[in-house]
DNA sequence: CCGCAGTTGGA
DNA sequence: CCAACTGCG
């Protein structure tokens, strides 16, 4: 009769979780256990918004646990003090967990491993997050793939529907008396602009999997097209729950196959754009293993002395707050704000504003994006902004730089994702309301600011010192 | 060593 | 057409 503990993190799910069928194989008992750790991951501690989301999706968790006869132990500390008095208490010699891939993770989880198996306890690791451990991807020549096709090309034919794993049954629930309130965690900011999340988010493994129902009902079919569209839920903003783990990449890949096989040839939905995506995700992560530093520094050495502009606060807060007088940009960030989300195409043209037109540093972005995504990734934020800053991986060319009016017209031609989230602007003529500007009265009657920057000079201007550091 | 190709754009 | 460069096989 022995127990084990599961050591949850970034994998709040029953189903196809590894760790956990793995303790409960070899053991009688299992003894769920979520500990915050405050700094531990410093400095990309959880931000604002995902702490909202990790509250929510504890206490689901939680909720699911009571519902089979258990429930999650919570503590608060550090790692290897909170799991040896865990030890200690329940007199358990073995921990289960599921792999991270953050750089202080590893180090992290190294450390711990090795001190507990000093000290005679079993520790035990899976991989639950991705389709591939990072180490077992890599070029003819041995290297880490630094280029999305080439990568995507050579994993893609390895993937195949692997039934996922079960939730087990008849598990015997252990706890030891002592855990901690989740109020105890306080991840609930205390100004409360969060308020809406809930409207658009169902934190925990049951609102992932109606998440995942919702796009193979509806946007599945047409995911090619539709997730162009920021004015349509076109995408299966399911980031936020594989962020936190409530599904899993190979639940998604299964779920999605079926799905599509119910269906008849004629009309049977392509699986493989959003696969891709997938696979984007998947890079990232192997990226951010291999090259630990970018987080905080360019994937590109070459940038290492490139000429951002000086920080310039008064800018950069005009973009946060969504007062920039660009209308897309002003509707995505506000989106971000209210929803803690945003539209990938939106998040794109907000970046590259930020980082191009008015050259400010890609990690100042980056940390908004930080605290104010409830799907704020290490690994694919830092992708993401350096993607679009031009100093990233497989990176976009300088040149390349966003217009968000033509951007708008192009993926927003209606208005109905601008009207959403700029109700000043609702009633403008689709003309006007891309460009407010072109009627000097706009802004006295709406209230709507004028343009903190001219799109076409700014552009010029970044190309000009891009050009001019480059030679 | 050679050849091919490279997420998302703008003017 | 903007620039060439390099990752990868």
């Amino acid at each position: 009769m022995t127990t084990a503990i599961v050591l949850f993190r970034r994998d709040l799910r029953l189903n196809d979780n590894p760790a956990l069928s793995a303790a409960y194989a070899s053991h009688s008992r299992v003894l769920p256990l979520y500990i915050h750790t405050e700094n531990e991951d410093a400095p990309w501690q959880l931000g604002g918004a995902s702490r909202w989301w990790l509250h929510h999706s504890l206490r689901a968790l939680h909720e699911q646990l009571r519902e089979r006869g258990g429930q999650l132990h919570l503590c608060k500390g550090n790692t290897l003090p909170s799991l040896r008095d865990v030890i200690e208490h329940s007199g358990t010699r073995a921990v289960y967990w599921n792999r991270r891939y953050e750089p202080a993770a590893i180090a992290r989880d190294t450390h711990v491993k090795q001190a507990l198996r000093e000290q005679g306890i079993e520790v035990h690791s899976y991989s639950a997050t991705l389709w591939r451990e990072p180490w077992q991807v890599q070029t003819k020549q041995d290297a880490p793939y630094r280029v999305f096709t080439p990568y995507w090309r050579s994993v893609r034919p390895t993937l195949s529907v692997v039934e996922p794993l079960p939730e087990p049954t008849g598990v015997e629930w252990a706890d030891i008396p002592g855990s901690a309130p989740l109020e105890a965690f306080e991840l609930l900011p205390r100004i409360p602009w969060y308020k809406a999340f809930g409207e658009s988010w169902c934190p925990g493994e049951r609102g992932a999997w109606d998440m995942l129902e919702l796009f193979c009902d509806d946007a599945l079919r047409d995911y090619a097209a539709a997730r162009d569209r920021p004015a349509r839920h076109g995408t299966s903003r399911l980031s936020p729950h594989l962020h936190f783990g409530e599904i899993s990449p190979q639940q998604i890949f299964h779920a999605l196959h079926r799905h599509a096989q119910r269906i008849d040839t004629r009309r049977r939905p392509d699986i493989e754009p959003y696969l891709r995506e997938l696979g984007w995700r998947e890079f990232a992560y192997h990226l951010l293993y291999h090259f630990p530093r970018t987080p905080v520094e360019s994937f590109n050495p070459r940038f290492a002395d490139f000429p951002w502009a000086p920080d310039d606060d008064a800018l950069l807060r005009r973009w946060q707050q969504g007062r920039t007088g660009i209308p897309l940009v002003d509707a995505g960030m506000r989106e971000l704000w209210q929803t803690g989300w945003m539209h990938n195409r939106v998040r794109m043209v907000v970046a590259s504003l930020l980082t191009k037109n008015l050259r400010q540093h890609w990690l100042h972005g980056a940390r908004w994006f930080w605290d104010t995504l409830v799907d704020a990734d290490l690994a694919n934020n830092t992708l993401g902004w350096q993607w679009v800053a031009g100093c990233g991986a497989d990176a976009a060319p300088y040149f390349r730089i966003f217009n968000p009016v033509s951007q708008a017209q192009k993926f927003d031609p209606d208005g109905t994702y601008l009207r959403r989230w700029l109700p000043e602007l609702a009633q403008l003529p689709n003309d006007l309301l891309h460009e407010p500007w072109k009627d000097a009265s706009v802004a006295q009657r709406t209230g709507y600011l004028p343009p903190m920057l001219n799109l076409q000079a700014s552009r010029a201007a970044a190309l000009g010192a891009y050009a001019s550091w480059h030679a």
